[in-house]
DNA sequence: ACATTTTATAGAATAATATTCTAAATAGTT
DNA sequence: AACTATTTAGAATATTATTCTATAAAATGT
């Protein structure tokens, strides 16, 4: 497994939240676009400490990213792959060129270093099987260090949420 | 492979979107905070219009939620886990519960059918190996309709993004 | 236990933005 | 070329975010 995986200078450190940071999370979480005024009438608050709450967690990094969610068969991608990848070689300079690859390619929206018998896990969305045959072919298998490659096909969508707060 | 697993009444009709509206989207995927006025300014256009291409897009179901995404270990929930679970049964009734029973675990982040030896991939987010021999000693595992279940454990994210439009 | 410091809060004031409305302009059709 | 649809800009209004000041609560040290 390639040294250079796990990203450096993330603070692991947890943050100190009350059970009104924890409330306005969880309203955030399922709507980024909810106003300062509607989370303070939930929760009982007036609208300066629930804004100086976010901004808070904002600063300390708790809310990474307020982001939309498109829907994939909307704008024509209608295949999802979850993507094995393993690598003939497992040196710190070799990780660090193949996470350079994976993050220049649109189709993979996530990679995770993993346990087991392959390295990465990749999860690739494109437009259908011709797309996916050309980012295999043409983009993954053109990386030099690439070692074997297997692709599970996502037939069903069961559930996907954001919600880690509860 | 369960049946009833592919969700229902999901029209699969790709939008009619033109160069701007994809413009739109690029900038809400990155930021759902970001203002309408904002987005007038980069894409050369008045508000009203900007405003009105959002509202169609989330009516169409292009723009399916604004998320507010949260740090894990900032929440103190350090572990994620790939479980691969197959089920003995493969009937609709069994796969309806099953479904039931995995919206019903907040740990289980995300859930999709695939194709291979195994039935269904989870995506495992939890606080620590502890709780996660609590989710699968008590909770999957006692689904009665439980095969096998393998768990491979994420050492390290390499890439986790939502942008589908570019 | 009391005083002091710090932190959190409410309510008002201001600034910025969203939303709606009307009219003009553009593109597409017969 | 005339008509219809759609899209757009700009102004007006409504709503919301943000900042400010004063008060209240909590935490800390003596």
């Amino acid at each position: 497994m390639p040294k250079a995986i796990q990203k450096e200078n993330t603070p692991v450190a947890t943050a100190v939240l009350d059970k009104k940071d924890m409330a306005i999370l969880k309203l955030l979480q399922e709507n980024a676009r909810i106003t300062v005024k509607e989370i303070s009438e939930k929760i009982h608050l007036s609208t300066t400490p629930v804004h100086e709450r976010i901004k808070r967690m904002e600063e300390r990094g708790v809310i990474k990213q307020y982001v939309t969610l498109v829907d994939q068969n909307k704008i024509d991608l209608n295949l999802m792959v979850i993507c094995y990848v393993s690598l003939k070689e497992h040196s710190k300079t070799a990780g660090v060129k193949f996470i350079k690859t994976i993050n220049e390619l649109h189709e993979v929206i996530e990679c995770y270093s993993i346990s087991g018998e392959f390295d990465f896990m990749l999860k690739v969305v494109c437009k259908d099987m011709n797309a996916y045959y050309d980012f295999h072919v043409n983009k993954l298998s053109q990386q030099e260090n690439m070692g074997n490659v297997q692709s599970v096909f996502v037939m069903g969508i069961i559930k996907e949420t954001h919600q880690l707060v509860h």
